[in-house]
DNA sequence: TGAGGTTGTTAATAATTAGTTAAAGTTATC
DNA sequence: GATAACTTTAACTAATTATTAACAACCTCA
């Protein structure tokens, strides 16, 4: 629903290499554009402006580093996100030297869990920018520009993990968050920690705020009561 | 991480003139919040804390000019800026008249080139306005001009990366900086420096002003308590 | 009802983060 | 260019926070 509406554009000029993460991207529910080198790549991406642009750095016609040199260059590609993928890794100190504003690389062979980590947590940060600083529920206020919670004007201690989970139930409140959805959104996809964990800062918020805030729903996960 | 973080809250009821305004000024790099009345955006204006409004005059449920003077009466948007959008641009002796504190006006039909260019200018003067040469909280002052800092009447003698960071957290007092965000602002985002150098320095400013003024929020960074 | 699964709870341990000090490096000043 | 003031670092300690394991409680459905 959320986060799987965004616009992927990838440029490569290897087919094989374009059909494998067109899959896999698509297969996460992102919406996928395809272009073969740096010149069709900057067409498309006029065209449908995604959000962020996987961009191989070897390609016939015009590579990813001057490619990317290019849509840099336009306003309205200013702030889009870059991922170059990179044959060796070694070449990203090119990338880097270059200074063209990559957000991130990828070294072949891709490996599909790291693009997708690697994409999501690049996405996730977009998401964050537009996450508004101040929740208000009833007397519950909860402000991430101090990172304070306030509960019916008492100022309650809340640690930082106990603060993003809390966070993140409140800012849609009634909606349930699976353990997974948890996971990704406080913990960021590549960190591996046992369920019994969320459940502990869980009840922690609880602790501090009350068991009428949060309630589970067994086999599914946690939500915030509206 | 210097004009583009901007956030402006636009409030119009067309849809079309809002997706056009959003357009524009996201490709600036702003970030941009949208709402449909008057009502709704002062519902969003309390959630993202915005940093500057457009408001649409003509609007049904609450319109501008009584959406602008209940903004107003909030103390957290007694300074807001506030640029008003009006249909015929006679309009503006009306809301001067009403003298509900706009700080600009644009008129339809908006032209892109006038929308930004008003909406950089009115920024940039907040810039300078935001950096004031005197911050006074309570019986503290910092005074930039002369490189000064008194509590209670009392002269306290600040090294120079230690006025910049005081100067840095007391200009926004309650939020959090991280120190990702304090080096940025105060070394400049070139300087490789360690993060307990800024500890160091924190702590020889609650040495001179005392614990009270300074917290840590761990994990995060550092607040002037406001 | 009782087996199997899910969640709650606690306390111990691990990991992370911040505080502190003194010393070394740097810069400015006379 | 010597001195003092300021800045940074390293090394260590202290405090807080995060995670896990182990077990208890609970719920569901044959």
């Amino acid at each position: 629903m959320e986060k799987n509406t965004y616009k992927i554009l990838v440029v490569d000029d290897e087919p094989d290499i374009l059909e494998f993460i067109d899959y896999n991207l698509k297969r996460e529910g992102y919406e996928v554009f395809l272009a073969p080198n740096g010149q069709e790549g900057i067409e498309k991406a006029k065209e449908v402006n995604p959000d962020l642009i996987v961009l191989d750095v070897m390609m016939p016609v015009l590579d990813g580093i001057e490619a990317c040199r290019r849509l840099r260059d336009m306003p309205e590609f200013k702030s889009t996100f870059i991922v170059f993928l990179t044959a060796r890794s070694e070449e990203y100190s090119e990338i880097a030297g270059f200074n063209v504003g990559a957000d991130d690389y990828i070294s072949k062979p891709i490996k599909p869990r790291v693009l997708l980590s690697r994409i999501n947590a690049i996405l996730r940060r977009k998401d964050q920018n537009n996450a508004p600083s101040k929740i208000q529920l009833g007397d519950l206020v909860i402000d991430k520009d101090s990172f304070v919670v306030t509960k019916g004007g008492q100022k309650v201690q809340m640690a930082k993990k106990e603060f993003e989970l809390l966070y993140l139930l409140a800012g849609k409140p009634g909606k349930v968050f699976t353990r997974e959805n948890i996971l990704e959104k406080v913990w960021g996809d590549d960190v591996l920690v046992v369920d019994r964990t969320i459940d502990v800062h869980i009840r922690k918020i609880r602790e501090k705020l009350g068991d009428e805030n949060i309630s589970t729903v067994k086999g599914v996960g946690y939500k915030f009561e509206a």
